[in-house]
DNA sequence: GCCTGTGAACCTTTTCACAGCA
DNA sequence: TGCTGTGAAAAGGTTCACAGGC
């Protein structure tokens, strides 16, 4: 283990490291060797000074006077962030939002390879989506078990997604991407993460009222 | 204007709001007239403690010993977060993402009824998506202002993003739901949230690898 | 001279603990 | 007695401002 891995990273760094992992990709796409906190601050939509804190966090990477080697950086926030590897996936639910989930381009791209769709649905199961048949959900913790799968992501109706999390977790997945509307719990050594596409709008919605009632301004930045 | 509406809500309570009202929808149906902070916290996913310090910024609406009366609270939840309103929605990028969430019931449900479908590809124009034809974006102005459209959600390419947000920006939007992977900045005065598969399965990836190598624990909650 | 790295100050959010009221 | 409402304490996150090394 090294000393950078070793350090206590902030939750809000953690999730800020993405931000910079992609302005960094997209700088050494241009054939740049430094770039300073400003620099990259702009590119990944936050402050320099923030940048320097996330970044003092892995260690100290960069060179006073100069900046930070685009390269080594990315490089450091990759393994960081476990980019380094492959992530097998499976996605539950393949309805509107699962298929566009399994088709998505994108996730691929940087080690989170989807090798697993599974579906409740007997009218679904056996269809192809891309170059993946769709698997029963009976046979959920077989096919999981079988691909390694470390990463689901959750694409049902409300009502089943606490049911198919502990079948998940069960399966021995531990990080989970939960798109349904629903709260939903995980034991002590698994992450999950919330996409809710209701409660953004229903956030969006409250900050609108008020700028047509009052004059109040809204925030301009988010955490996640 | 209520002197509840009057009081500053603090951001992280603001994105709490539609978790309560989500836990009061399911339990008003099944008649039940008063709920402990105890109880909603539970099926909201956090703690007690909390939901009575968010509450307590909309107003005093509990009686102590009781609890809060369900449809009461209910109510003033819904007019926080202006959800006794429609808002008129338009999705632009009508690839795979766009596709699902314009077939996905569950936005239209409280009041965000997508009314415009907006895509640059010529062979896209004119196709009907459920009940509605896909736009040009030459018409995104007209077909913006001619609707009303208060939100707009953007599921373009990341290149388009920029591009996109500030033209309807221009069209007089002022709330934005970013599903590009892309920074992406508006002017003061219009609310973005995002929303990043890319980043959230890497957030997950970190946590994943750190469990992996050392015995850290994960965070447990998250704010949005 | 320039830009990083970081203590210190500040602000936000969460949690605690209990007074206050039905 | 039971549960809310809320000051106060604690934790977490951001920003400032400048020392320190290139």
């Amino acid at each position: 283990m090294t000393a950078a891995s070793r350090r206590r990273i902030p939750e809000a760094t953690v999730a800020r490291l993405p931000l910079y992992y992609r302005a960094l990709m997209e700088t050494g796409e241009r054939q740049v060797a430094t770039i300073s906190s400003e620099r990259l601050a702009e590119l990944a939509g936050v402050n320099a000074a923030k940048v320097r804190k996330d970044l003092s966090y892995l260690g100290s990477y960069g060179t006073r006077g100069v900046g930070y080697d685009v390269e080594y950086l990315l490089h450091e926030i990759s393994r960081e962030l476990g980019l380094t590897r492959d992530w097998p996936v499976a996605i539950v639910g393949i309805g509107n939002l699962g298929r566009a989930l399994a088709n998505y381009r994108g996730f691929g791209a940087r080690g989170f390879r989807v090798e697993v769709l599974i579906d409740a649905d007997p009218a679904l199961v056996g269809h192809r989506i891309g170059e993946l048949a769709v698997v029963s959900i009976d046979d959920l913790d077989e096919v999981v078990r079988e691909h390694s799968i470390a990463i689901g992501i959750l694409a049902t109706p409300a009502s089943a997604a606490q049911d198919v999390a502990d079948r998940l977790v069960a399966a021995g997945v531990t990080s989970i991407l939960n798109f349904a509307p629903a709260v939903c719990s995980v034991p002590e050594g698994v992450s999950m993460r919330k996409v809710d596409l209701a409660i953004e709008l229903q956030i969006l919605s409250f900050y609108q009222l008020r700028r047509a009632t009052s004059g109040a301004t809204p925030p301009r930045e988010r955490a996640g």
